[in-house]
DNA sequence: TTGAAAGCGCTAACAC
DNA sequence: GTGTTAGCGCTTTCAA
């Protein structure tokens, strides 16, 4: 290339950095050249050199092959907008406990020089949740909670979120109200469990132990505690579902009990994925936007790398759509007065 | 790290990367303090000095902020797996007719060191579309039709594909069938209609450019599409849409006109979804394996990349899944005489 | 078994 | 304006 145009090698970086010490005619010859022969310097040149793009990795714990909830996708594509608006670099990286052991979080940032990264699917007991605590890198924790000095949570309002599921069933008559809950060891999980908690126990409605169940946010594992739910409740009027996956197994467990939703019994969801505006006829859901979850993490991080900012936890907004899976209640002895 | 252990930057290395001339003791104090100082070679340093990894790249045209059909997230999924099973780095590229003006492609893998490329999303009439023949580096072109020397395609059969669902549908006795397709300038459109056309003629069976529309793979185009359907073909029984997407608008269109599905009209999709077996009691579709796809797209990448093989175009199975849209035709004078 | 030296393709600081 | 030199952090050759 510089042989090419019968410059050095020098002249060639200045001119195609657009560097203002270059005479114009050289600085467009090269360019003519260099669009001809199709050169373009190499990028792990350069970062070795000093002109390092910055590098934004998106790191997900458990990757699956299918995202039946279209979450990984939308924030995958919208961190990916951040760092086209940014002139980041952006790769994936995938992790699992097993391969923690193996690797270290900051072993594997250093590696592939990685400037900030985005977390998402980490639970509470895998190695990397802790490490990334101490480190030093700038860090945002999709649907997390975490707080140090270089690491954020980004999320919804849990627990705000179902505070409202649930003081809105309540509002429409219900009393005996279950959570099915996701896994233990997610931060959103323990959240939202908070928040039912919480408008329980100011409305003094009864709960505990036998109204929550785990259903791993699987829907088959859903529809299987479903059946523990209606035998350990009875009179349970309504279900609140840490996720519409775990709906949809709610749903058929019903079904299969004879229980038509939302006449003999309301359920809500959580996530408002692309199925459920078609699941029984709608289903009610706090809807998220993973994309802008997504975009805003991208955001943020930008902002932590360039600007050392520092940030609490943030929150981006929800909404509660209301479809067709809740019906207010009425108590057997007003029903059958009337 | 090197001070650290009082040894030579070269022992290091060698020591790290398993050669056999470094005494076991040495070998074994040095990985030792590489984990305590979690020191981790910088890959891009390796890629220049000579150990470089292989760099596989999804580039993708026209990444869009959601994944209704679940096929983007599918295929990179796959994709991702491959990489990981053969020791590649993955990296995701986006473009747009846009942005093919000002980098091309050759430019663009120079760039980032890549090795082999996975492409979707390209219409004929992008830019790309004609470099990727020319161009020296291994390509694989998801739901292509590619052939040149170092680039194939990697669908299912579209044409057959197309072909079963219209020879079903005269099975069933629809005679009056129409195709709500995509795009014209997308392959596996071009495929599909061929297969339509085959199956039409070879019952002897009307059709013609009023039978077929095109939807645009988008909803509402489709339900747009729908009218004019209906209106200039009169008596049409059967609609086959080329995705289930476009099917959903088909099916609200219908319904505005009054029109019952399957009672009244037939209708089947393409892509199995995940909302498809929510839709109108369950779609009729053709389903294709994104996941499955993707993998097999890195497998013959990696094929190509190392044992230079070339490939024809590779197909990929699908499964044509019944469910409630469609039903048997029976012509009117049958049913007013039984 | 170890280390010194060269070089990968670039950018940066400085001299010409 | 342009070129020379050094150095980024590694791997590889080759000599010790």
């Amino acid at each position: 290339m510089a042989r090419e145009a019968g410059v050095s090698i020098t002249t060639v970086s200045k001119a195609l950095n657009g560097y203002s010490d270059v005479k114009p005619e050289t600085k467009k010859r090269i360019q003519q050249i260099a669009q001809r022969l199709n050169y373009m310097p190499d990028a792990n040149a350069r970062s070795l050199g000093g002109k390092a793009r910055k590098n934004l990795a998106y790191l997900v714990s458990g990757l699956a092959k299918q995202d039946e909830s279209g979450f990984v996708y939308g924030m995958l594509s919208g961190m990916y907008q951040a760092s086209l608006d940014h002139q980041f670099d952006f790769i994936i990286l995938t992790t699992n406990a097993a391969k923690q052991g193996e690797l270290s979080y900051i072993q594997l940032c250093r590696q592939k020089n990685i400037d900030g990264v985005l977390v998402s699917g980490l639970n509470i007991n895998e190695p990397y949740y802790r490490e990334l605590m101490n480190s030093e890198i700038p860090c945002v924790v999709m649907e997390g909670e975490y707080k140090s000095k270089n690491v954020c949570g980004l999320s919804i309002d849990n627990a705000r979120a179902a505070y409202d599921v649930t003081h809105y069933l309540i509002g429409m008559g219900h009393k005996k109200i279950a959570l099915m809950n996701g896994k233990s060891t997610a931060t959103v999980s323990q959240r939202r469990l908070k928040g039912y908690l919480q408008a329980m126990a100011e409305a003094g409605l009864e709960t505990g132990e036998a109204w929550v169940e785990n259903g791993e946010f699987d829907e088959d594992e859903a529809y299987r505690a479903t059946f523990r739910l209606l035998d350990n409740c009875l009179g349970v009027t309504a279900i609140f579902c840490s996720s519409d996956l775990m709906a949809i197994g709610v749903l058929r467990a019903l079904k299969e009990r004879g229980l038509k939703v939302p006449e003999d019994i309301s359920v809500i969801g959580f996530d408002d994925i692309p199925v459920a505006r078609y699941i029984n006829g709608g289903l009610t859901t706090v809807a998220q936007d993973p994309y802008e979850m997504g975009r805003i993490g991208g955001e943020i991080l930008y902002h932590m790398i360039t600007e050392k900012k520092e940030y609490g936890h943030v929150y981006v907004p929800y909404q509660f759509v209301k479809r067709n899976t809740v019906k207010v209640y009425y108590p057997a002895n007003r029903t059958v007065n009337t």
